[in-house]
DNA sequence: AATCAAAATGAGATCCATTTTTATTTTCTT
DNA sequence: AAGAAAATAAAAATGGATCTCATTTTGATT
C-alpha cells in the first residue's frame, strides 16, 4: 500500500521526466505534487479543481498533458472510475502495484493487491502474441456500506 | 471462444429480458440481434451506425438504453476500448468468458482466456469485503502488427 | 375487438470529459 | 543577451454518452 503524501514518488517522477527529455515546466510539476499527494486514484477534473485556483494557475490541458506524459513513462496508471471518466495514481517505482473494486452504486473504491493475480497475469502476458506493458484489474460490485 | 453470430444467446438474452418484466420492443431486439452477430466488442456508436439505417431506423438513445439493460442483467460485458469510447460483448450464459489485450497503437483486440487467472480472481473476491459481481481485465500494449 | 395506462421509441438538444488550437511565456542552449 | 524549442493557459472544438419530450407501441382490461 503506497504511503501517503509520497514525495519519493514525486522526486523520482520529476527525475524520470527529466532523463526523458522533458524540461523543468511549473504545470507539470504543480500535477506531479498533486498526485504525490492522493494515496488513490484521482480524475483529471478534481487535479483541475485543485490546481486552477493556484497562483499561478494552473490550465487544464497542461493537467491532461502532464498525466498523459506520466502515463506514457509509467509513472501513473490510468483506469476508468466510472463510466466515462478516468482516474490516474501513481506508480511505485519498486513496481508493487495495486488494483481496485469499485462500487458501482456510490463509486467507492478499494485497493487490493495479490501475487497470485500478478503472477497469472504475467505469465499469460508471455504466453500470447502481444507485447504487453500494462495491465488492468477492475472488480465491479457493492461495497460493505451498499450491498443490501 | 464464443461462436459467430450466436442467435442461442438472442434468444436466451430476448427471454432474459422477458422475465426481467421488459415488454417487447423493436428497438431492444435488433439491438439483441446485432450483438449476436458479433464475436467480439463492439462499440454503441458502431451499433447506431448498423441499425440506424434500418427500416424503421433504431434511434440512438434506444441503442444506449438497451445496452444498459442488457448489462444490468449480466447479459453483455461492458468495456472501455479506447480512450473514452465504451465497448459491448455479449456474456455466454455458461459463464465462460474472456478478457481482451488491446493495442495502444491501433486499437486491435485480442481475446484471450484463462483458467488460472479466473480462479485467482474467483479467490480473490472471496476474500476482500465487498460483493463482487463482475470483473474485467484488460492487458494494455503493442499487438503483432504494431510492435517496433 | 376497443380502450387505455404504462412502457418503449426516435430525434434532437444537451452534457461533460477530453482534445485541439493558438497566442503567449518560459526554458535552456549558444 | 538572443533565439529556437518547449511549455503553458485560455478558449474553442470534439465526440461519446445522456436527457427530454412528443409520439408510437405494447399488453392488460374491458
Amino acid at each position: 500500500m503506497p504511503a501517503r503524501a509520497d514525495s519519493a514518488w514525486a522526486e523520482h517522477a520529476l527525475r524520470a521526466l527529466r532523463q526523458a527529455g522533458y524540461r523543468r515546466g511549473g504545470a507539470r510539476t504543480a500535477v506531479v505534487e498533486a498526485l504525490a499527494r492522493h494515496d488513490c486514484a484521482v480524475t483529471a477534473i478534481e487535479l483541475d479543481d485543485e490546481l486552477r485556483r493556484r497562483r499561478p494557475a494552473v490550465g487544464r490541458a497542461s493537467v491532461y498533458r502532464a498525466l498523459e506524459q506520466l502515463e506514457q513513462l509509467g509513472l501513473v496508471q490510468r483506469m476508468e472510475v466510472t463510466r466515462g471518466t478516468a482516474g490516474y495514481e501513481r506508480v511505485e517505482p519498486g513496481g508493487e502495484h495495486h488494483h481496485h473494486a469499485i462500487c458501482r452504486k456510490c463509486g467507492r473504491m478499494v485497493p487490493f493487491e495479490d501475487p497470485k493475480l500478478e503472477r497469472a497475469i504475467a505469465r499469460l502476458s508471455e504466453e500470447i502474441s502481444f507485447e504487453v506493458t500494462d495491465h488492468d484489474v477492475v472488480l465491479r460490485g457493492l461495497c460493505e456500506r451498499c450491498a443490501d
